[in-house]
DNA sequence: TCATGAACTTTACGGCGTAAGCCTTACACC
DNA sequence: GGTGTAAGGCTTACGCCGTAAAGTTCATGA
């Protein structure tokens, strides 16, 4: 079950592509499947991408992906390394390491924001790639320079990507439904004389609120965060 | 668009099988299919749920289910429902509305351990029924009687509701490793000289510590709710 | 020169969701 | 009691899916 790290593809000189109007574009590679496979998943859904689908996106049958993958699974982890790149914030060591874990934090929505329909494969899937292991030892990282041990590094682990994922997900739920209105059906189909409060509390939850609402939860677990650092100097 | 309420398949007294060893039950109901679907992803996972399984399981052919449910994602919004029944405490009124909030997100939690493989649906698809409303209503009242008006409303529950969803989906996966191991593979495969925090934190993270990190996650957010309730009396 | 093997194609299989239509039965009504 | 109607199921069929297996092409190293 250990992933025996595919042989590298080792590296041939692009081959002249020989079907008629196929040309799409150069070698296939690891990277370039995943690229488009992502893509692919941006524009139309997660459940919209097939080996055939990519395939023809690539100008390929669909079998030629499996040269480089071994099946959709191994695919799927390919697109998610790509996510996983996006998951720091480009602007690396400046400010104190709270600051910078609550970037890492924000970095982490961002995706969420711009890639929606990927972004479920970010708690979906097992994850332990080598380089998902050093985006790991990267952040707990910040959180020993922190100040936290082992334990308090878990827990606030923990409430931090659960928080940061969970409302990632009902982010994205809130913006698939108008570009700058109600965050779901809720407003336009719930009776105010049933649910009086849904109706009065759903106006909270617009697109144009969600950026203050996230950030709201954020200072809630770092106030808790830098309370914590504070007593153990 | 408006999922026009499927004309109540009106009660009809059973009827009378005719196949052969068919006689698996009684007639099909919405109920009985999606509890069965229920049964079916809890056993084999979300992925396995397939409407000519789903017969088989009933003793009816595939197509008999959709007299009842329009498509199959129709079938997913009835499961769906069949969770939202388990997302309250049994133990309805006492204590504090902070108390019973907590016990709410609680109970939150344990659908994901106990319906590990139907837990995604929640975070993951569109819920606007009645039954979700009502849910919704009942949540927000505890929230008001707590004190909060709808703006801390909306923000708390975010807030809550994005960390159980995002804890539970983590916990699922620390699950599905081993039973009372470590949380994922990190152990068995990162090398602690490349992943020294990993190494350092993942032991942290083992099944039986899952409780108290969660409820670790909820004090830290109830102390905030509890300093914001006192702070306008 | 030529065997090798990487990169890609062809073909095929079983399973999927579901549209369309058929058959059987139990009730409502006369 | 006879009969039309529709609920509740079955059968068939279509176009998609992932992927196993085997075939084709061609740059390369011996």
């Amino acid at each position: 079950m250990a992933k025996p790290a595919r042989p590298p593809p080792r590296r041939r000189p692009p081959r002249k592509r020989s079907g008629a109007g196929a040309a799409r574009g150069a070698t296939l590679t690891r990277r370039r499947i995943a690229e488009a496979a992502l893509a692919l998943i941006d524009g139309a859904g997660l459940e919209q991408l097939s080996m055939r689908r990519l395939g023809a996106r690539l100008g390929v049958e669909a079998m030629a992906i499996y040269h480089h993958f071994r099946n959709k699974a191994e695919l799927l982890d390919g697109v998610l390394e790509l996510l996983l790149e996006e998951l720091e914030p480009p602007t690396g060591a400046r400010g104190t390491p709270l600051e910078r874990l609550r970037r890492t934090f924000e970095a982490t929505r961002a995706v969420a924001i711009r890639h929606p329909h990927a972004f479920l494969l970010l708690p979906t899937r097992r994850f332990n790639t080598d380089r998902a292991l050093e985006y790991y030892e990267r952040l707990l990282a910040l959180f020993r320079e922190a100040g936290f041990d082992a334990k308090l590094s878990a827990r606030f682990f923990r409430l931090l990507a659960g928080y940061v994922t969970g409302a990632g997900l009902a982010e994205i739920g809130s913006r698939a439904q108008q570009r700058d209105a109600t965050p779901s059906r809720l407003e336009r189909f719930s009776d105010p004389k049933r649910f009086p409060l849904v109706t009065s509390v759903a106006p909270e939850l617009r697109v144009a609120n969600l950026d203050a609402i996230f950030q709201f939860g954020l200072d809630v677990i770092f106030a808790a965060m830098a309370d914590e650092a504070g007593r153990r100097p």
